[in-house]
DNA sequence: ATAGTATATGCAATTAAATTGCATTAAAAA
DNA sequence: TTTTTAATGCAATTTAATTGCATATACTAT
């Protein structure tokens, strides 16, 4: 797990420390599941311009500093890469748990078993995800 | 497979038999790939209106006449669903294939694993993606 | 410390995706 | 054929994402 603190994190990829970057890694390391990209901007919204967030959004994940789940809705929701992770591939491979009642995004633990792939096909990344109820939704609320 | 005709869809899942909803199952089943909302509205687009489309694509998924698949981008794409599908549940439980070059989606007849779910979460759906270049691509183009 | 340079940010505007309400039209049932 | 029920199209709105450009800021070298 990465837990360094920002800066580091930014100097290590030659990134310029800036209040805004530093921030974007604060929020989401503040969490353990993922979180989305509407999220992210009702927090920071009035500290950072939606845009740069956008754009940090992005250099983050090129850089392999977090890594990027789509959401059963097609938001994208960003949570922090294994230090494994780098600006050349992600290695983050492991179970997501999309909650459909609160809309979290876990990151288990679980690996991403090996899958066998058609010839001519070659897989780059595979994404596994499970929806469902959380553990949090399922104690606290029946409906789903 | 589902390989009846859209009229017999239609009236096994008491829906009214629409120009419009016939044209949508054809342009679908043309394919053997998932197509995706942006290119179904450019095929489609002018001949039925484009949010006539959203809820065409809406119900056949809440019937389970269609399956979504969410793409590496967060776009929307859809595939018929093998007839084991229902409005209740989709089963729809196999590999999707998301190739980074064309963007096509293809329904790989791979099944998707035994998860092993933590404690407490109650999986519904698993949803297995696997990015790269597909066959075609990889044979027509080395670019990537 | 300071000046210079490279880069990041904020703003305005634009593009695209998705949704809502409502009047009109069309399909199926009586 | 008439009635009823549901689907469609249109206009408007919301939300997500992107682009260009001027300004501001962080780091480097002096």
């Amino acid at each position: 797990m990465q837990k360094r603190n920002p800066v580091d994190i930014l100097r290590e990829n030659q990134l310029k420390n800036t209040r805004q970057r530093v921030r974007v890694l604060e929020e989401i390391a503040a969490d353990k599941a993922a979180i989305s990209q509407p999220d992210l901007e009702k927090k920071l919204g009035k500290e950072i311009d939606r845009v740069t967030l956008y754009r940090i959004l992005n250099t983050y994940e090129d850089k392999g500093i977090l890594h990027r789940i789509i959401d059963f809705n097609g938001t994208a929701n960003y949570a922090i890469c294994s230090s494994a992770c780098t600006a050349h591939h992600h290695h983050d491979e492991h179970l997501h748990f999309n909650c459909t009642h609160c809309h979290k995004i876990y990151c288990l633990e679980t690996k991403v078993p090996a899958i066998n792939i058609p010839d001519g096909f070659t897989a780059n990344t595979i994404s596994l995800i499970a929806y469902g109820i959380c553990d949090k939704c399922g104690k606290a609320d029946k409906r789903n």
